[in-house]
RNA sequence: GGGCGGUUAGCUCAGUAGGUCAGAGCGCUGGUCUCACAUACCAGAGGUCGGAGGUUCAACUCCUCCACCGCCUACCA
């Protein structure tokens, strides 16, 4: 007999032991010299500062589903790594870490700054690498990139440059947001909105001239410092001889002038409104309506500046209990009323975002919008689910300028230099050496480094290689698909296609998944200060790879967010081990001549080898058009039934006694080869989502040469595919299923001898009588008599399945009242079914309108019913006849 | 304010293009250590598919309204 391995599954060991070896093979490796056809995914980069959560897991392991898939599939693959340098976000814990020794980055200064962060990176920045490789991540690694990276460095100047020679960068005075904590300007997309309570103030400015005033609500009394204008609604009876006059600005002492816009909205607070250009996004529009004055009173650091007058020096929050009082206190307070509105916050370091006016630098993204929706509505792009398309046009419709200078040291500095002499700008993709006006060489660089996520706009072509002309880009550009959460959707999908489009004429994939999003399981995000974050190297600790890999390919349906719970990854635990166990069988119970041998499909086999064979064919071909659709769940779902409902609970059972005690042994190897096949092609259909485990297996298995990445992923054969003989099994199976009832019904141990009598009609009866081993195995049945003409055993329960009476022969006294009872209960059961049935029959607009088909399935059901309705019937009158004796 | 999504067995969820789709896993109940697996095997209970209308011969599946929950987004201070 065969090989032995250990009888439970312990994934550690094998997770140790074949990830090295992968790469030691350089299983991973993609190389365009080879040709063939490309399939590629680039990741989105994590950040170099982010450790594996449960994101990255699922995202991850989708794409390496996709990826190993189209490997085993013959494709030419790539699957492109590296880690995105997340400017703010690694700033801050540099800088946390020089805070903890006394120190700021202004203390070590620019050059020396960014040295450390290196420094930082190089230690701790690879961790969630070594993250992915646990998860079994098939990334070519030889090929990972950083964002910072002198290649990609390259690609964000040229990009730059590009841009800005179109006229689609520029420089300007304009509303942005301010984080004062991390003392730089934010785009839209960094700014978080949340609820907060606070209050309405409602402040009297008394006009210019006579007596009287206007009143104004507003949530952020100390920005009234910085007042140019009270405005009201144009078409607003009450304060209209009040436009053109001029109110004091209190605690200041300007006068301002009231004017009249349609933005203001004359039903809410007073119908008027301050206005604060420098301070308020939409102030800073009526602003520029208006030719007001723009009066910043805040600093970079969140402080009242001199403009400020007697709060000079005060902290936004404190200047406001300030004015309040101030205000209060010279009886210009009208009322406060408690207010709920939305405030933004730093998605970095959650602080309140100040509006500032602030030159920055913007990229114009109409233009490049717009082709980036063409791509998408033109199909060139495909989003799945589809939904989510809806929500990029919105977006990418109503797209307004990109901030993208950023005051911090560490990301990419903007390649523009100031003259020192003229004071023109020269950008350039290589470092001036003079001013492209005046030739002055002396020059200084702009301070300010991009947006993070302008590198990662050119991510699926800077990482090729791009501006060089390279094979790689050439072989594997456009990339195939695109992984990703929907939260990036605009921060990052989007701006690739404007990206791609632009610099490479081409969009940079063709499919983008959005999956869900991973909650606990009360469906709450995860995040540490809920503290109910599972840290996914938890669960590959407690349940391997394999599992959490499958569980999470299991949940991923379209649409839905993912509620994750240890216990659920424990299920499909429990199926690696079911089929560790199954191979185990196999190679417990494999001659060594069958391992010799190729398998072929050639050749008379019995019913269950037919059904077997056909059932595989079933499943992989669903599998394979549930993965085309990214259906992960479903793919998962068909390999997880047929291997573990199909191959384990019923085909192994049913060949035990040809391995046992087989009549021949060519019988017996050729069920054994079956049984093998089988496994082999489960293996490698389960691969992609476990890839550990079927590794493993399959080198057990004698006579395997490589790595199961080697295999390739099966094709189903149509030939195969045997109709009859799963409606046969599908009749076998139920006739068991009854005989198991009974016995279950009857409280009889699965340990006591069993005598069966079958009635079948005459039609079945050669069929039952060919497979009576098989009903008595898998029945636990000791004597089946199988019969179409025998007459009703008098001491026997009764059950009909599927037409087919079985009688189980009781040794002890039948209780014949309670018998009686249980048939009835039956039959009324049957009875209620066929009701519901013969009245959809007698329904004519159904007979006449429904398909042929529908009304011939329902006929037919009717008359099954009828039949067993009747022979439950006979069964109670003949109790009846043997009470009366 | 606008948009989107969810509401199916005790729990977590499937149900892809209206008619064997009322399902799975876990949990529960009863019975088994049956020579691959107790991380297992066998059997079973449990849902008028959120509510109300409508379309249709036929609706969990399409339409309308309502309720509750969630998300995204916005220029009502």
């Amino acid at each position: 007999m065969g090989t032995q391995i250990p009888k439970t599954f312990d994934p550690k060991k094998i997770e140790q032991k074949w990830y090295p070896y992968w790469e030691r093979e350089g299983l991973f490796k993609a190389n365009p010299e080879k040709g063939g056809r490309a399939y590629s995914i680039v990741i989105p980069p994590p950040n170099v500062t982010g450790s594996l959560h449960m994101g990255h897991a699922l995202n991850n392991t989708l794409q390496d589903i996709c990826i190993r898939y189209r490997r085993m599939d013959g494709f030419n693959v790539l699957w492109m790594p590296g880690t995105d340098h997340a400017g703010i976000a690694t700033q801050n814990v540099v800088e946390k870490q020089l805070a903890a020794e006394g120190l700021t980055r202004h203390d070590l200064g620019r050059e020396e700054f960014i040295k450390r962060v290196w420094k930082w990176k190089e230690i701790y920045g690879g961790q969630i690498i070594h993250q992915l490789k646990r998860l079994g991540a098939s990334c070519d690694w030889s090929r990972e990139r950083f964002t910072m990276d002198e290649g990609l460095s390259r690609a964000v100047r040229e990009v730059f440059v590009r841009l800005y020679m179109d006229g689609l960068i520029y420089k300007g005075d304009y509303i942005i947001n301010w984080c004062p904590r991390c003392s730089t300007a934010l785009s839209d997309l960094e700014v978080e909105h949340q609820e907060h309570a606070s209050h309405l103030y409602y402040v009297q400015y008394p006009l210019s001239q006579g007596s009287g005033g206007i009143t104004v609500a507003t949530t952020r009394p100390e920005t009234m410092l910085g007042d140019t204008a009270v405005a009201v609604n144009p078409e607003d009876e009450r304060y209209r001889e009040l436009v053109g006059l001029q109110c004091i600005l209190p605690l200041v002492g300007r006068a301002l002038p009231i004017i009249a816009d349609p933005y203001v909205e004359p039903g809410f607070g007073t119908g008027a409104l301050k206005i604060t250009p420098a301070h308020d996004p939409n102030d800073f529009e009526i602003g520029i309506r208006h030719g007001l004055e723009k009066l910043r009173v805040i600093d970079e650091t969140g402080r009242m500046n001199q403009e400020a007058g007697a709060f000079a020096g005060l902290d936004r929050e404190e200047c406001r209990k300030e004015v309040v009082e101030a205000l209060k206190q010279k009886g210009l307070l009208v009322k406060v009323e408690p207010y709920t509105h939305k405030v933004g916050h730093c998605q970095r370091c959650g602080t309140v975002i100040e509006p500032t006016l602030s030159k920055q630098w913007f990229v114009k993204v109409e233009p490049l919008a717009k082709e980036a929706i063409r791509a998408v509505r033109e199909g060139r792009i495909r989003i799945i689910p589809g939904k989510w398309e809806n929500d990029y046009f919105a977006w990418m419709e109503n797209i307004r300028d990109w901030c993208i200078s950023r005051q911090i040291w560490w990301g990419h500095r903007i390649p523009a230099w100031y003259c020192l002499e003229c004071g023109a700008l020269t950008v350039a993709s290589q470092d001036p050496s003079a001013c492209s006006s005046c030739g002055s060489p002396a020059l200084e660089q702009e301070s300010d480094v991009l947006d993070t996520w302008f590198s990662s706009a050119l991510w699926p072509f800077s990482t090729l290689g791009w501006p060089e002309r390279t094979r790689e880009l050439e072989f594997y550009y456009p990339t195939s698909l695109l992984v990703t959460g929907f939260d990036i959707l605009t921060f990052w999908v989007a701006r690739m296609i404007m990206m791609g489009l632009k610099f490479m004429g081409e969009v940079p994939f063709r499919h983008v998944y959005i999956h869900a999003l991973v909650r606990d399981i009360e469906g709450r995000k995860m995040s540490k200060s809920l503290g109910n974050v599972i840290d996914p190297l938890e669960v590959i600790e407690q349940y391997g790879a394999d599992a959490f890999r499958f569980a999470l390919a299991a949940f991923a349906a379209q649409g839905r967010d993912i509620k994750l719970s240890m216990e659920r990854v424990e299920g499909y635990r429990n199926f690696m081990n079911k089929l560790w166990n199954a191979a185990r069988f196999v190679l417990m119970n494999l001659d060594q001549e069958v391992l010799g041998e190729p398998f072929s499909f050639e050749g008379n086999r019995p019913l269950v080898e037919r059904w077997i064979l056909s059932r595989l064919t079933r499943t992989l071909t669903e599998v394979r058009e549930h993965l085309d659709a990214y259906r992960f769940n479903e793919a998962a779902g068909a390999i997880y039934q047929f291997l573990w409902h199909e191959y384990c609970d019923w085909f192994l059972e049913w060949i035990k006694p040809s391995l046992y005690r087989p009549s021949h042994p060519s019988e017996k190897q050729r069920t054994q080869a079956v049984m093998l096949e089988v496994l082999l092609q489960v293996l490698k259909v389960l691969h992609p989502f476990a890839p550990f485990i079927t590794e493993e297996i399959w080198h057990s298995i004698p006579g395997r040469d490589g790595s199961i990445m080697n295999a390739s992923f099966p094709l189903p054969r149509p030939e195969l595919l045997d109709q009859k003989a799963e409606a046969e099994v599908q009749l076998l199976q139920a006739v068991v299923g009854g005989i198991r009832n009974l016995r279950a019904e009857m409280g009889i141990p699965p340990g006591a001898q069993l005598n069966v009598v079958l009635i079948p009609p005459a039609g079945l009866e050669a069929l039952l009588k060919e497979h009576q081993e098989m009903i008595c195995t898998l029945g636990r049945v000791k004597d089946l008599l199988v019969d179409s003409k025998a007459s009703r055993p008098p001491m026997a329960v009764y059950s009909v399945s599927e037409t087919v009476e079985i009688h189980l022969l009781l040794h002890g006294v039948l209780e014949l009242e309670k018998e009686q009872e249980r048939l009835i209960r039956e039959k009324e059961e049957i009875e209620r079914e066929l009701e519901a049935v013969r009245a959809k029959l007698a329904n004519q607009g159904f007979v006449q309108k429904a398909p042929a088909q529908v009304v011939e399935r329902v006929r037919s059901k009717a008359l099954d019913l009828e039949r067993k309705s009747r022979k439950l019937a006979e069964g109670i009158q003949r109790l009846k006849d043997v009470v009366r004796g």
